[in-house]
RNA sequence: CGGGACGUAGCGCAGUCUGGUAAGCGCACUUGACUGGGGGUCAAGGGGUCGGAGGUUCAAAUCCUCUCGUCCCGACCA
């Protein structure tokens, strides 16, 4: 039992710091609302986007970097844009010894310099499609900060593309939240339900947004990404236009999209535990480690060690370059170094001793279970890979049997306001009322639409108006 | 931004009401010994000027003012 992390059902805020930083993910920043990614959550990060940059360009988009600072005026050429986007603006306003006579936006997202740049861009229809993306930082201020889910900066990825007819820009969007679910599920373990936003949620300046919302272990609805479809409110206000093939001049369509390192916070309130972080074996930095123990220093450097790198050899041979580690930190004890990879979230352990270099095998411990298994070294390596890929999968499919056993639907509101009550979790309903209807319901009992699910087709009678033929709405309690 | 709690060693805390003989405890850390397969034992050590600034006072961790930050609740929020 790890004695440095609150018990999750004591105090989850709590607990979910603590895993934070005894995983040594992240820490403080002097500014508030800002943090420090430590090396243990950077790498994280750096696994994470390599998944979806790989995704990304299977897709066929390309990456390219915009410029930080925006101009003022910029962001105020989209009505809903300014108007979303506005109060959590910083600016710079000196420079260079002196004011600046437009002050300059810290991006919140980058929509409006790359409309200005695909104005340029885009001449022709055979200018069309544009398919970028961008890894960066954004800003926006926040009141409330909380570390991964909630900073004032964080690093995410946006991706901006451009299209003829508007049905491929539809498609495009929808494209992209179907990667995002594929990554999400088969590397972040993170099952998760798309579908669309209410008009109250929508990204400021979206006809449409997508989104991917995964339940939290406090049975939580946390956004792990969105994709929304601009229509041609950028194109008009950046003026994309092209020539069709008939020699007209028309408004582009847009979508952007994107995933930010809130997507750690989602890994963390998912699958970690009592003892610390729990990393799925496809996004963990280090997949295994392998432990020399042995009292008998002598012993460690002329026999344990040596098996172990030569174990780890033919393991990262297998599983791709630095995916094992041998831990040699013969100055803690067994029970210290246990800990010290458990907090880390190490998937696997490897433990050579004595016992097991007597009968030529090796101790495989998960990090999921805690289940044990001896192995013979000639078979280690494929045990690993089988025992990682059964970890992988149970992350998954606990966490989406806990989503299915914390999801009610309901009929009225009365039951409704007694579900969220006394059970808590996801609540489907058919909803068909206004946004005023919506925003009633949040103010009385905090839960709001976390979406219209992508495969939720049904029709039924409305929980809160009575009116037939509403969509399947799904309600949560949200971060 | 409103309400509440809190900032004392790396972490967790006591001391603050009743200013002085309070810079203290546990863990962690350093050194040594015994140990060593889920956070071990003993011994000897190092480390803080009490979030920051200003004020009251012979004297401030302690009282007053301002300020910065963290956590919780609310408002707001891709």
């Amino acid at each position: 039992m790890a004695r440095n992390i609150t018990p999750r059902e004591k105090d989850y805020s709590q607990w979910y710091l603590d895993v934070i930083r005894a995983g040594e993910l992240a820490d403080y920043a002097p500014v508030r609302g800002c943090m420090v990614i430590r090396p243990n959550g950077y790498s994280l990060w750096e696994v994470i986007q390599r998944h979806f940059d790989e995704a990304f360009k299977d897709t066929g988009h390309v990456n390219a970097y915009f410029p930080l600072l925006i101009p003022s005026s910029f962001l105020e050429k989209e009505a809903d844009h300014v108007e979303g986007f506005a109060p959590e603006c910083a600016v710079v306003t000196h420079a260079g010894g002196e004011e600046l006579e437009e002050p300059l936006v810290v991006r919140p997202t980058s929509e409006t310099v790359i409309g200005h740049m695909y104005s340029k861009w885009v001449q022709s229809w055979r200018d069309l499609p544009i398919l970028i993306n961008q890894w960066c930082n954004v800003m926006r201020w926040e009141k409330r900060p909380r570390l991964f889910l909630r900073t004032s900066e964080f690093l995410w990825q946006e991706g901006h593309t451009a299209h003829a007819a508007k049905e491929e820009a539809v498609e495009e969007t929808l494209r992209m939240l179907e990667v995002y679910r594929e990554v999400m599920e088969t590397r972040l373990a993170l099952p998760v339900v798309t579908g669309e936003k209410s008009e109250a949620e929508r990204f400021p300046g979206a006809d449409n947004t997508y989104t991917c919302e995964a339940m939290m272990t406090d049975m939580k609805a946390l956004q792990a990404g969105t994709s929304h479809f601009l229509g041609q409110n950028f194109a008009k206000a950046f003026d994309i236009t092209f020539q069709n093939k008939d020699g007209e001049r028309e408004y582009a369509w847009t979508t952007s999209w994107g995933v930010s390192t809130r997507l750690i916070g989602a890994i963390i309130m998912t699958h970690s535990d009592k003892d610390g972080l729990v990393i799925p074996p496809e996004v963990a930095p280090v997949k295994a480690v392998i432990m020399p123990i042995s009292d008998d220093e002598k012993a460690l450097s002329e026999t344990f060690e040596p098996e172990a790198m030569e174990l780890r050899d033919r393991l990262n041979a297998l599983l791709g370059k630095r995916s094992v580690k041998v831990d040699t930190q013969y100055h803690m004890r067994p029970g210290d170094r246990f800990f010290y990879h458990l907090q880390r979230g190490v998937p696997l352990r490897i433990e050579l001793g004595k016992k097991e270099y007597e009968s030529q095998s090796v101790r495989l411990v998960r990090r999921d279970t805690g289940e044990k298994t001896d192995v013979s070294w000639d078979r280690a390596p494929e045990t690993v890979r089988q025992l990682l890929e059964s970890i992988q999968k149970n992350l998954y499919t606990r966490a989406l049997e806990f989503r299915k056993a914390n999801t009610h639907h309901v009929k009225s509101y009365e039951e409704f306001k007694n579900v969220l009550e006394t059970r808590g979790g996801f609540i489907t309903a058919h909803f068909a009322g206004t946004r005023e209807d919506e925003k009633e319901i949040k103010s009385e009992t905090t839960a709001t639409i976390r979406c219209y699910p992508m495969n939720g087709q049904s029709r039924g009678t409305c929980f809160y108006t009575g009116k037939d033929d509403a969509p399947l709405a799904v309600f949560a309690k949200a971060y």
